[in-house]
RNA sequence: CGGGGCGUAGCAUAGUGGUAGUGUUCUCGGUUUGGGACCGAGUGGUCCGAGUUCGAUUCUCGGCGCCCCGACCA
């Protein structure tokens, strides 16, 4: 895409009325703008991010039996009634309205009910099963207080998946399954290794759920973590029993501040119960069907990996979730032969299908070099009339700050999409 | 929801009971051209309402909004 065409402009200055990093970067840099305290919208820049991160939490979905769907934002008011769930006394995040026609409705902050109540519809045996279903959904909380940028918004998107079993025991594997399948979604966003499955507290069902959490300065949980043996434990549940029952002592854990990135909820069969979805057994009795929960915040992952990464020129995005691998810079633009050659450059690249984003203005090197680095694309190649004339590409990598020069065949190379540069 | 702070131009800020200033952005002209360069000109502003006052951006009250700490986070 050429810069020229990009309707956002970069500030050099944050806003005043922000003051966490992944807000202050996201909105200089144009990704993000903000409606109202914690609601955000996503600028182009920011949409291609949390569409890079979709379509990996997607894929990782898919590989364990997911199957996507998207539920409505409205949701019955006689539905969550039915749960105990209605009452702001009992939930007090609901954003609710009421119908021009007559009746209440509310703004889906979950959809554990109505996904539940949904499959009554199409699952009757245990034949039908195990399901799982997921969607990328906006979810909408009425938060006392929002806080630190995107990662505790009003309005946020989220990956939630919910699975449907006839027996406890494939429920426990599937279950299971979801754990490996979340540490590759963290894997591929760059934050594997600082991110851990977490024993927090669980519902009605199990002893503890488990979260994933993400070494984040800016995040709002602490973690108790060793890292050598794998052991995470949210300090919401660390005491004797629980230092007991995972083998551990207080001694070999690190006190960490870390921001909760997933989570799994394990609900054995009391929402099914709650809501009255059953199954034939091969004996032929009603039986609750086995449920389990699983969400990643997708727009909070934008936030974290904003945090995580950024240094003091601005954003670093990791590969996978950046809106475009290269910054193309074309400086000496005003000199037609060096713009028709970088113009040419650029077209290459996209022809070899490079996502390029090509800072195409008219304007001096330092503007465009800052932009760049607040930008924060992984590879940055600078084309002016010194490398036109010398044949020589710069490329620079945005998070080391490594340095090549390299011939056009090499650019080329280099960038084909199919390598792993 | 408890506590604290803050609302001045698109953005960031200064200041005053008596015609609101600076930087940046933006527009125009010129010089520049590998790290937000320089010179000149121009556009653009006191959150809303009530009160006190001859006069309120400033003081008082209320509202709305924003930030931070805490509580909450199924």
């Amino acid at each position: 895409m050429r810069q020229s065409q990009l309707f956002t402009k970069t500030r050099k200055e944050a806003p005043a009325d922000e003051a966490a990093k992944n807000a202050q970067l996201l909105i200089r840099a144009g990704y993000i703008a903000k409606e109202m305290a914690g609601v955000y919208s996503y600028l182009p820049l920011g949409l291609r991010v949390v569409e890079k991160i979709k379509q990996i939490v997607r894929e990782e979905m898919n590989a364990i039996a997911g199957q996507e769907l998207i539920m409505t934002a409205l949701q019955r008011k006689e539905l969550w009634e039915s749960t105990g769930r209605w009452d702001d006394e009992v939930v007090d995040v609901w954003f609710k309205s009421s119908l021009k026609a007559g009746g209440e409705v509310g703004f889906g902050w979950s959809h554990e009910e109505p996904i539940g109540e949904m499959m009554k519809g199409y699952i009757s045996s245990y034949k039908d099963l195990p399901i799982s279903v997921y969607q990328f959904q906006t979810k909408l909380r009425n938060e006392m207080r929002a806080k630190s940028g995107v990662m505790r918004g009003r309005e946020f998107v989220m990956k939630d998946m919910y699975s449907f079993c006839a027996d406890e025991e494939s429920h426990l594997t599937y279950y299971e399954s979801t754990k490996p399948a979340y540490m590759k979604v963290f894997e591929r966003l760059g934050i594997g290794d600082d991110t851990f499955v977490t024993f927090a507290a669980g519902g009605a069902f199990t002893k503890f759920s488990h979260e994933f959490q993400t070494i984040c300065e800016a995040g709002e949980d602490i973690t108790y973590i060793n890292k050598e043996k794998g052991i995470a434990i949210n300090e919401e549940v660390l005491n004797d029993e629980t230092l007991e029952s995972l083998g551990i002592t207080r001694e070999e854990l690190t006190e960490t501040k870390t921001a909760e990135v997933g989570n799994i909820f394990n609900f054995g069969q009391q929402k099914a119960e709650d809501l009255g979805l059953m199954v034939k057994n091969k004996d032929g009795e009603s039986i609750p069907v086995w449920m389990g929960s699983y969400g990643i915040g997708i727009t909070r992952l934008v936030g974290v990996l904003v945090e995580k990464f950024a240094d003091e020129k601005g954003i670093v995005w990791p590969e996978a979730v950046a809106p475009f691998k290269v910054h193309l810079v074309g400086l000496n633009s005003d000199d037609a032969e060096v713009k028709d050659f970088t113009d040419g450059i650029y077209l290459s690249l996209k022809e070899k299908g490079v996502e390029v984003l090509y800072d195409d203005r008219d304007l001096r090197a330092g503007e465009k070099f800052a932009d760049s680095d607040l930008i924060g694309l992984p590879y940055r190649i600078v084309v002016s009339r010194k490398t036109k004339e010398e044949g020589k590409f710069e490329v620079v990598t945005r998070a080391s700050g490594e340095v090549r020069l390299l011939t056009e065949e090499e650019l080329y190379n280099d960038f084909d999409n199919d390598s792993n540069t």
